[in-house]
DNA sequence: GTCTATATACAGATAGAC
DNA sequence: GTCTATCTGTATATAGAC
């Protein structure tokens, strides 16, 4: 803010605040998520980043700030998993990218997924405006392109919102409850084939009402 | 514990005690799950329940032991509610009703399921042993059912861990994430009428896969 | 049984040394 | 930019008056 000095090493120092950001970003992602909001406190968020608790405070000025970031950042992810859903595509293999990307997601970035699951459950206090204005608008968009493949006759006449939501609740599901899911696996987490398994599982169970009938491609896909 | 006196009165106080027990589990229930557990202070639930804090401490001795009895009785709930799981009763009936159910709970408790959800993301560091000792036999039971339905041919043979869990989470979401359905619903809650038709979306979507083709009964059912 | 007062710990945020 | 010291508030839990 007060800049000015030191403006010959700005350089350095930027790309070491950005790596410092960044490392508190992840850790701050990891700690909102098995904590909860009230639960994560700065100074665990500091200690998972290994840097003093002030530090985190001066980057991001107050905790609310670095959580919406942290949010923000698990919203833009799964809006850009959702491309595949459009009119000019094929309903069926669509939607299974769309699910084949959301799980390969709840198993790369399960922290994002817990802490958006939380915020929801706890009523969006402090990403509201996101819902309002973002999810809102997107969500309409992509239940025209569903309806508009069921106009089409490319899909059965389902219900393009509820959908839409059993996509996002089972997709997810792997992602925020993967505690329960490791514990009924015997306390071990899910090996690669069994996230394949997982993925043909989805496909087959979410799609086969959704396909017309006779036609394949719900589950034999790449 | 050092009773002995008021031997008398010890009817109306054991009314008394059951009352406030009551309305300090119903207030717990849900401050818990608009907060998380380190959100939910006890001056908060005590405050929802409308006695003083010190009142909670005495009945409950702890946060700890009061959270406990507000997660074992959603669990309780949640297991009664699969008693229609069962071999001899026929599948897509008995796992309609199971949906059912599951969905009307999540209209009417939906501050438990929220509860659960919450310890379950944070990796049930208070609940871990009713996932190891009770959730663990139970989910493997009904596995085995469905998939004796599977053997039996009077299904397709999907994968009964995978069906379960597509059950938990598309049921438990919109319980858990109400308030993203409310948001998306214009900010109003869901009528009546949505209600039922949510109910018939999930049945018609989950087990169009399920039943053999050209087998009816998922949608039209009482 | 009920409630006030309090002990002790830790939270978020800030001031200011370096 | 980085970090120590500290201010102020609130948490759980307990002691003890009534």
């Amino acid at each position: 803010m007060k800049s000015d000095v030191n403006k010959t090493t700005r350089g350095i120092q930027s790309r070491n605040r950005e790596e410092v950001t960044t490392r508190i970003l992840v850790a701050a992602e990891k700690v909102f998520a098995e904590f909860g909001y009230a639960g994560a406190s700065i100074s665990r968020i500091a200690a998972s980043a290994g840097i003093p608790k002030s530090n985190v405070v001066y980057y991001f000025e107050t905790k609310e700030a670095l959580y919406r970031r942290v949010v923000g950042e698990i919203f833009d992810i799964w809006r850009a998993a959702a491309d595949s859903i459009s009119v000019d595509n094929d309903p069926i293999r669509a939607l299974g990218e769309y699910i084949d990307t959301k799980l390969d997601l709840a198993r790369t970035r399960p922290y994002g997924s817990k802490v958006w699951a939380n915020e929801i459950i706890q009523r969006a206090p402090i990403v509201q405006d996101y819902l309002e204005d973002e999810l809102r608008s997107w969500t309409e968009n992509r239940i025209t392109v569903i309806e508009a493949w069921v106009q089409n006759g490319q899909i059965r006449p389902i219900s393009a919102r509820h959908l839409l939501y059993a996509i996002w609740a089972t997709t997810q599901h792997y992602a925020d409850f993967t505690h329960q899911i490791t514990t009924l696996n015997d306390g071990v987490e899910l090996s690669d084939a069994q996230w394949e398994d997982t993925k043909t599982a989805v496909k087959d169970l979410l799609l086969s009402g959704v396909a017309l009938p006779g036609q394949d491609g719900v589950v034999t896909d790449g």
